[in-house]
DNA sequence: TATTATTTACTAAAGATGTAGTAATTGGAG
DNA sequence: CTCCAATTACTACATCTTTAGTAAATAATA
């Protein structure tokens, strides 16, 4: 299994790249990183480089041009760095991350309204 | 401000401890931490220092010895560290993590119950 | 008080991260 | 096919992280 590091801002914001488009090249990822995030084009291809090496991204030669895809689904690497998160902030309770969700203050009542939603909903297919 | 950096899981560790006891020693953390983040004396010690550096917590010269204790309580702390993981992972969207929660299934069904109530709390509160 | 144990301050070193340059190769425009 | 541009492979290097050792100072104990 692809290990579950966790990664950092830079490393995810090129993993949702490859997850949004998919098999592409260096190119294509460096030029499509948001503003904030903007790199030389060496610094993108060492980053990418080692994502491979971490097992997230696999890498194929088309020819003599080099093509890279992600090995785990979003989802699955969502999982993964929830859990780590939860793990470490709150002792691995998910149910303490929501409440301090609700308390926080950082839900708007839209959303928790969808959140209402979202349990009545799950409470229907329960039952 | 002391600035808001994401701390690595030992740090966090360390964080909680002092949360939890106020005002200690290094050799008090050290002894406390589980089984999993035992390391030696003079490592704890250095996270320590390195936690002092970062402003998170304050070092005071009682007599000869040094006792530290949190600059920021745990609730602020956990602000920064959910905030900034939510930006990374979620795209900064809280609901967007709620809904995760909710259909990862790894909420248990009290947890969904206890979820429900804090909503209702929480708009009693509001009308 | 002499000796042992603990604590502090400092130093160190390997590994990870962030950033990018360069040389060589390959691709593409005339 | 030739020349310029892009890409690849490799190297570099400063900083941060993780881990801990050592020497000196201080505390505790016999």
């Amino acid at each position: 299994m692809p290990n579950s590091q966790t990664m950092t801002p830079l490393e995810w914001e090129i993993m949702k790249l490859f997850w949004k488009h998919g098999k592409t090249s260096i190119r294509k990822i460096a030029d499509k990183l948001p503003e904030s995030y903007q790199r030389a084009y060496t610094t993108i291809q060492t980053y990418v480089e080692r994502l491979v090496d971490k097992g997230l991204l696999q890498k194929e030669k088309k020819g003599k041009i080099n093509l890279y895809e992600p090995v785990i689904r979003e989802q699955t690497a969502l999982h993964h760095e929830t859990e780590s998160f939860v793990r470490r902030a709150f002792n691995g309770s998910f149910s303490r991350l929501s409440g301090y969700l609700i308390k926080s203050g950082k839900l708007s009542e839209d959303e928790i309204e969808e959140l209402q939603l979202m349990i009545d909903h799950y409470r229907e297919k329960k039952s």
